[in-house]
DNA sequence: AAACTGACTTCTC
DNA sequence: GGAGAAGCCAGTT
């Protein structure tokens, strides 16, 4: 089943570039449901199409891989260091990988 | 309509 | 930074 919501969540993670990374929060914010993030990484779990939608370009605002529904968070990680996000041990270096939506 | 669930976030200790 | 608890949300049952 599809939603409005979701298709929104799906859209917006497409505009993330690659080798840069967006938590759900931030998602959220740009989907104008603020404090929805909880539910942004419901519609990523559901998401039936990873080569459509880069779902692993999302993280949790500790930069943490909560997780991955093709792989689990190992292939997540292995995605993300191909396309030159850095890591600090298990976890995504916001401060260098963090991706700066264009804000005007 | 109500309760339950989960790939979240934030606060306290 | 980590463990525990509480708040918040859309979707599913």
């Amino acid at each position: 089943m599809k939603t409005s919501f979701q298709e929104l969540v799906y859209k917006l993670s497409q505009s993330i570039p690659p080798g840069k990374v967006a938590t759900y929060q931030q998602l959220a914010r740009l989907s104008r449901h603020p404090k929805a993030a909880r539910a942004v990484g419901m519609c990523m779990s559901r998401n039936q199409h990873p080569e459509i939608v880069p779902c692993h370009r999302v993280v949790a605002s500790s930069g943490k891989l909560t997780g991955y529904a093709f792989g689990g968070v190992s292939a997540k990680k292995f995605k993300l260091l191909q396309e030159g996000v850095k890591f600090i041990d298990e976890r995504v270096d916001l401060a260098l990988s963090q991706w700066q939506p264009d804000l005007k």
